[in-house]
DNA sequence: ACGACTTTGTGAACGCGTGCACGAGCGATC
DNA sequence: GATCGCTCGTGCACGCGTTCACAAAGTCGT
């Protein structure tokens, strides 16, 4: 009866898949489209119409059987469900090349993300500037953290570091972690962690070229073993 | 019959989770250990045990009963399938902030991938060092790539250059693309696309942050309301 | 006002990946 | 060399997510 209750749970692949939709649904509302279908949204996402449908469908019935769905109507609920409909505040840990890369990005402020503070614990890195704010000790963090509640932290440290990194956010009380460094967070269960790591992004495509390659050889040597084709 | 022919397709979750193993297991092999279970590996892994014999067993029966993995040998393995037994040639298009973070990233040598060129349309940003190499106009691409057999291509550009940029990596003959633009590019069917949107990875942890909210003011306004815990 | 057309929302079937449980196989010990 | 203990490899059942297919529900034209 609460405004706006905690619907049936959201599968993590639709959560996955929203910010895409959103992303689309604001580009389209800025170009003037008022209006679109669930075949128009897949067809710019990449993906399957029915599945669209049965994403939406779980923020509730906001479509028009015959017409589609009210761009700007669907972007507001869509923020509200991923809790864009306020600001959060961010840490950053690490001003080294990928802090200082992630504080100069624009699709913080963009989606309503503020950084509310970059941390290192390299002395000669700090006061210097990063996405606008002054580098600042890694001791520092908790009293940033409390004053300006912050929720979530980024780590961009060495991997030695993140570890420790993720230590202090967790006491200083985030509750949500991304982590750049490429190692496994032991954090406690009530905390989010989600993981990007380039070297792994890097190996699941040379594993798909290594595929290639492996089946161009196959074909050459034994043209014609077998029916199959190699499209997939 | 080949020596290492293609065996039964193995599903992309576990090609995701081989870099984790890889990297954990070349941990270990520095640190000195030569045999790991599958347990030890699901520990340090932060997943299954029998997922990892499972992951394990696509790539070949390499684990000896009652005693384990051989670590140097299964790493061998590993990157073997991965396609790591030879290094790759990288291309990144773009070296602004992120391109030099990327540039400057350890992870790439680490692993046996070779920055083969940085290029970008900005010609204030030519023949500036970016990871070792000096940025060169995106027009030379073609060259770089013939010239190098490039085949991976890393996309740092603004999102309205990312498209132009997939559509020159894919004509000069690269087939794995790394997308850091929150866009979806259109490319043919036989080039095997990876996305990495920050912007993503937040609104995903700012939904669960505000379900974590949402919970803890129901539960406020109506304790005990049910019994369930909000452990999850 | 009514019928034709369009598009949503969703029940149901399918398929993939996960986790369990257990047999098979190897090493150690006596 | 037989027994015991340990760990791998895997068949099987389960559950989640995707996709199909269609009824429900709205619009538009006449």
């Amino acid at each position: 009866m609460s405004p706006h209750r905690t619907r049936r749970r959201i599968p993590d692949a639709t959560i996955a898949r929203l910010p895409v939709y959103l992303q689309i649904l604001a580009e389209q509302l800025e170009a003037g489209v008022d209006n679109m279908s669930s075949e128009d949204l897949a067809n710019l996402g990449g993906v399957n119409a029915a599945k669209v449908r049965k994403d939406l469908s779980y923020l509730g019935s906001y479509g028009t059987r015959g017409v589609g769905y009210e761009v700007e109507y669907l972007v507001y609920q869509i923020r509200r469900e991923l809790g864009l409909d306020h600001d959060w505040n961010v840490v950053i840990i690490g001003a080294g090349n990928l802090g200082q890369a992630l504080g100069g990005y624009g699709g913080f402020s963009e989606n309503g993300y503020q950084i509310a503070g970059v941390f290192d614990i390299d002395t000669a890195k700090l006061d210097t500037l990063v996405g606008g704010v002054r580098v600042k000790h890694l001791d520092d963090l908790a009293q940033v953290v409390a004053a300006r509640s912050v929720s979530i932290g980024v780590i961009a440290t060495p991997p030695a570091a993140a570890q420790d990194a993720a230590e202090r956010l967790v006491r200083a009380g985030v509750t949500s972690i991304l982590n750049f460094a490429p190692v496994l967070l032991s954090v406690p269960h009530a905390v989010t962690v989600r993981k990007v790591d380039l070297a792994v992004e890097l190996q699941i495509l040379s594993y798909h070229e290594q595929r290639r390659v492996a089946a161009a050889t196959a074909l050459r040597s034994v043209p014609g073993e077998s029916g199959r084709n190699a499209s997939a």
